[in-house]
RNA sequence: GCCGGAAUAGCUCAGUGGCAGAGCGCUCGCCUUGUAAGCGAGGGGUCGUGGGUUCAAAUCCCACUUCCGGCUCCA
C-alpha cells in the first residue's frame, strides 16, 4: 500500500520538498544518489538510508561534515575493523567499538597478542573488505533470537550485553557480508563509503571498564572520506607529538626524569626558573588579597592521618614510613597540617576569613602505570591554599576565587570551564548544610556570570566542589583544579573560632588550587606554547649573538647591563658562523637575539631578531628599557606582549 | 596494578647470532664569520639489570627495573 507523500530534504545547501513513496528506502530522497550523504536525521533521531520513508515529513541529510555524519562513519569503520579481525582470527570474539571524537575503537577477545607491528595488515583486511563494498543491513531481532545468534557464533560477550537488555525491548543487529554485530546503528550504506583509514595503536582494555573483568585488546583507528582529510588529520597528531612536553623539556634542559626516582622531577636551572616564575605570578595576584603563606611539615604521624580520615580513605596513595615503633606518612595533601596550625590558638570570627597558602611539597603514591611526564607524578606542588570561613562567608570567597582563576588564566591566554559538583549519595553531615552551600555555590556561579556544566551527584562526600577545565590553544581541556568546601575537617579536627555573640562554632575550609599541581601546569603551558613561552615568562629572555669574535666583550657588557635590569640573558660566545647561532638560538626558543657587529658597536645600537624574524636595529639604551618594560609579569592582560 | 610495545654514546636513532655504528652535542685545532647548519681531528658504550640458550648474544628465551600507548585510578 505504496502511497506517495512529500518529504522536506534538509540540506546545509538549503531545503526542497520531494515526493516519494512511503515505502522508499531515504536514500531515495538523496538528491542525485549524492554518495557523500551517509545517513539521515528525522523525528525519530539518526536512523540508516535504507530505512523507509514511512511517516517522515522531514529529513535532515547528514554528510562527514555534520557531527551526527561523522559519528555513524566511524562506527562502521569500527564496524569495519572487527570484521577484518574476524576474517583474521576467527576465533576472536567481539566486545564493544564505539566511535569517538577523532575516531574509534573496537575491544576484541583474541587468541593471540596484537602488536603494533601487527595493524598494517589488518588496515589491509580493511581495506579490502571496503573494496568489496558490501551492503549494510539492519535487522531486528527479538530478544531470545538475539541470544541464539549470538551463542551460535562463540560471540560471548555480546551474549552478555544481550542478557542485560531488558526482555521486550527490540533489539537490532547489523549484517555486512559474513560479518554481524549487535549494534543499535545507524550506519553507512555499504562498506565501500569508507575510504581512507588509519589504525593508530593498540593496548589493552577492561571489558566494561572494570578490572576485575578480563582485559581485551583494544585497537584504535581512525577514517576520513578521502586521503586528503586523513593525512590532514594525522599531521595535527604530530603537531600534537611536537609539543610533548616530555620531549621539548628534554630539548630545551628544563627537566628530566630518571629511574633512580620514576614519578619525581629533577628540575635542570631552566625548568627551575619557569617553576619559580610561575610561583611568583601565583604570589603576585593572591597577595593582594589578603593571603599569607605557611609553611607546614611533611611528614606527620599516623595518629593525625587516622583523626584527618586519610588513614581510612587514602592510604593506598600515601607513601609510608616505618621508623621503630612509629609510622608515619608523607604528607599529600596540606589541609591537616594547616588546619592544626588554625586550632592552635582561639580565633575570633574577627580573623576571618584566614587565607593561607603553601607551595610546599606533596607526595603521593600514584600506580605505576598512570605516571604520565609532569602530567601525573608523585612528587608534586601546588599553588595551595586553605580558606577558613564562615558560612555566610562562603559565597562572596567563592567569587573572589573564580575572578582570580580568570586573572590568572588570561595572563596565559587560555580560558576556563567549570564544572560544578554537588552532593553525592553518601554524603556526609545534615542535608541543610549542604543546600545552603550548594545554594552559595549556585550564587558565585551566578555572580561570575559564565556558563557552567553541572553535575549532580559528583561531589566530595564532605562537600560540594567546582572543577576547572583550563582550554589551551589547540583546544584541548586540561583539568587543572578543584575548589571544594569542606565541612568534615574542621569536625574531625575540632577547630573552632568564637562567633559574635560568644558561641564556639565550625569555620567551614575551602579547599583551593588555582593553578593545581605547579608540576602538571609547567606541562600544559609547554604544550600552550609549543615551547615559546612569551618573554616574560622564557627561562631564557636574551641571548646576545656577537658576529665576530671580537664583538664579544660588548655583548658581555650588555648582558651584564640585562642582568642588572632584571633580566634573564646571556651570550653565545662559541666561534660559529652567525647563521649557526641564529638557528640555534631559534631552535632553543629564546624570545629575544641580539645580533651585535661592528657596526652596532660603532653606533651604539643592536639588532633585534624575534622569533618571527630580523626586527632591525634599535638604540641600546633605549631598547634595553622597552625590554625590560615588557619583561614583568603582566598583571594587567593587555599589557601582555608575546 | 592490568594489557601490548620499547630500552644501543649526553641527545635522536641505525644495527636479526660472528670486530658496536651514524648525525647532532662535547673537547682540541683551523676559519673571523652579518640573520636557520664553515672545515678538520679527537674523546665518548657494563648495548637498562640479573639469569639462561649457544662454539659465539646488542640480537634468541626468562625474570626484574624504567619508559611509551591505553585501561583502571586520580576522596
Amino acid at each position: 500500500m505504496a502511497e506517495a507523500v512529500k518529504v522536506l530534504i534538509q540540506d546545509e545547501a538549503g531545503q526542497e520538498e520531494v515526493l516519494v513513496e512511503s515505502s522508499a528506502p531515504l536514500a531515495a530522497v538523496v538528491p542525485g544518489q549524492d554518495p557523500s550523504v551517509l545517513a539521515a536525521r528525522v523525528a525519530d533521531g539518526v536512523v540508516d538510508l535504507t530505512r523507509p520513508v514511512g511517516d517522515a515529513r522531514q529529513v535532515r541529510l547528514l554528510r562527514f561534515a555534520d557531527a551526527e555524519g561523522r559519528r555513524v562513519f566511524r562506527h562502521s569503520s569500527a564496524h569495519l575493523l572487527a570484521q577484518a579481525v574476524k576474517r583474521l582470527w576467527p576465533d576472536a570474539r567481539l566486545g564493544t567499538g564505539p566511535a569517538l571524537e577523532d575516531g574509534y575503537y573496537y575491544d576484541l577477545n583474541l587468541p593471540v597478542p596484537l602488536a603494533e607491528s601487527d595493524l598494517g595488515r589488518l588496515e589491509a583486511a580493511m581495506r579490502e573488505i571496503a573494496a568489496e563494498a558490501l551492503p549494510i543491513r539492519r535487522e531486528e531481532l527479538s530478544r531470545d533470537q538475539a541470544l541464539r545468534l549470538f551463542r551460535e557464533r562463540g560471540e560471548t560477550f555480546k551474549q552478555q550485553i544481550v542478557e542485560r537488555i531488558p526482555d521486550g525491548t527490540p533489539i537490532s543487529v547489523y549484517r555486512q557480508g559474513e560479518f554481524v554485530d549487535l549494534c543499535a546503528g545507524p550506519h553507512v550504506p555499504h562498506t565501500g563509503v569508507l575510504q581512507a583509514i588509519k589504525l593508530t595503536s593498540v593496548s589493552g582494555a577492561y571489558w566494561r571498564g572494570d578490572e576485575h573483568e578480563p582485559m581485551m585488546t583494544r585497537v584504535y583507528g581512525t577514517s576520513f572520506p578521502s586521503e586528503a582529510q586523513l593525512e590532514e588529520h594525522l599531521e595535527r597528531i604530530e603537531e600534537a607529538k611536537r609539543r610533548d612536553h616530555r620531549q621539548l623539556g628534554q630539548q630545551l634542559g628544563l627537566f628530566q626524569f630518571r629511574e633512580e626516582s620514576p614519578g619525581f622531577v629533577f628540575w635542570l636551572p631552566k625548568g627551575l626558573r619557569l617553576f619559580r616564575r610561575i610561583e611568583e605570578v601565583s604570589r603576585v595576584l593572591q597577595e593582594p588579597l589578603g593571603y599569607e603563606e605557611v609553611s607546614t611539615p611533611w611528614i606527620y604521624k599516623d595518629v593525625l592521618w587516622k583523626r584527618s580520615g586519610h588513614w581510612d580513605h587514602y592510604q593506598d596513595n600515601m607513601f609510608l614510613v616505618e621508623r621503630g615503633d612509629e609510622h608515619l606518612g608523607v604528607k599529600p595533601m596540606n589541609c591537616p597540617g594547616h588546619a592544626l596550625l588554625f586550632g592552635s590558638t582561639v580565633r575570633s570570627y574577627r580573623e576571618l576569613p584566614v587565607k593561607w597558602a603553601e607551595y610546599g611539597p606533596l607526595s603521593r603514591f600514584e600506580r605505576s602505570g598512570t605516571l604520565h611526564g609532569l602530567l601525573r607524578v608523585r612528587g608534586f606542588h601546588q599553588d595551595d591554599a586553605h580558606l577558613f570561613v564562615r558560612p555566610q562567608q562562603i559565597q562572596e570567597q567563592i567569587s573572589e576565587v573564580l575572578d582570580l582563576v580568570d586573572r590568572v588564566y588570561a595572563l596565559f591566554g587560555m580560558t576556563v570551564e567549570v564544572v560544578f559538583s554537588t552532593r553525592p549519595d553518601d554524603y556526609l553531615g545534615e542535608l541543610e548544610t549542604w543546600e545552603d552551600a550548594e545554594g552559595q555555590l549556585r550564587a558565585a556561579l551566578a555572580a561570575w556570570g559564565r556558563p557552567y556544566q553541572l553535575n549532580p551527584g559528583d561531589g566530595a562526600f564532605y562537600g560540594p566542589k567546582l572543577d576547572f577545565n583550563a582550554i589551551d590553544s589547540l583546544g584541548r581541556r586540561w583539568q587543572t583544579s578543584t575548589v571544594q568546601l569542606d565541612y568534615q575537617m574542621p569536625q574531625q579536627l575540632d577547630i573552632s573560632y568564637v562567633e559574635q555573640d560568644g558561641s564556639r562554632q565550625r569555620p567551614v575550609m575551602i579547599h583551593r588550587a588555582v593553578l593545581g599541581s605547579v608540576e602538571r601546569f609547567i606541562g600544559i603551558l609547554t604544550e600552550h606554547y609549543a615551547g615559546d613561552f612569551p618573554l616574560w615568562l622564557a627561562p631564557l629572555q636574551v641571548r646576545v649573538v656577537p658576529v665576530t669574535d671580537d664583538e664579544a666583550a660588548r655583548a658581555r657588557q650588555l648582558v651584564e647591563d640585562m642582568r642588572s635590569a632584571g633580566l634573564r640573558a646571556e651570550v653565545d660566545e662559541r666561534s660559529e658562523k652567525l647563521g649557526k647561532k641564529i638557528r640555534d638560538g631559534q631552535l632553543d626558543k629564546v624570545p629575544v637575539l641580539l645580533v651585535v657587529g661592528a657596526r652596532e658597536r660603532e653606533a651604539g645600537t643592536v639588532s633585534v631578531r624575534s622569533r618571527s624574524g630580523d626586527n632591525g636595529v634599535y638604540d641600546w639604551p633605549t631598547y634595553l628599557g622597552q625590554l625590560g618594560a615588557s619583561a614583568a609579569i603582566p598583571t594587567s592582560p593587555s599589557a601582555s606582549p608575546r
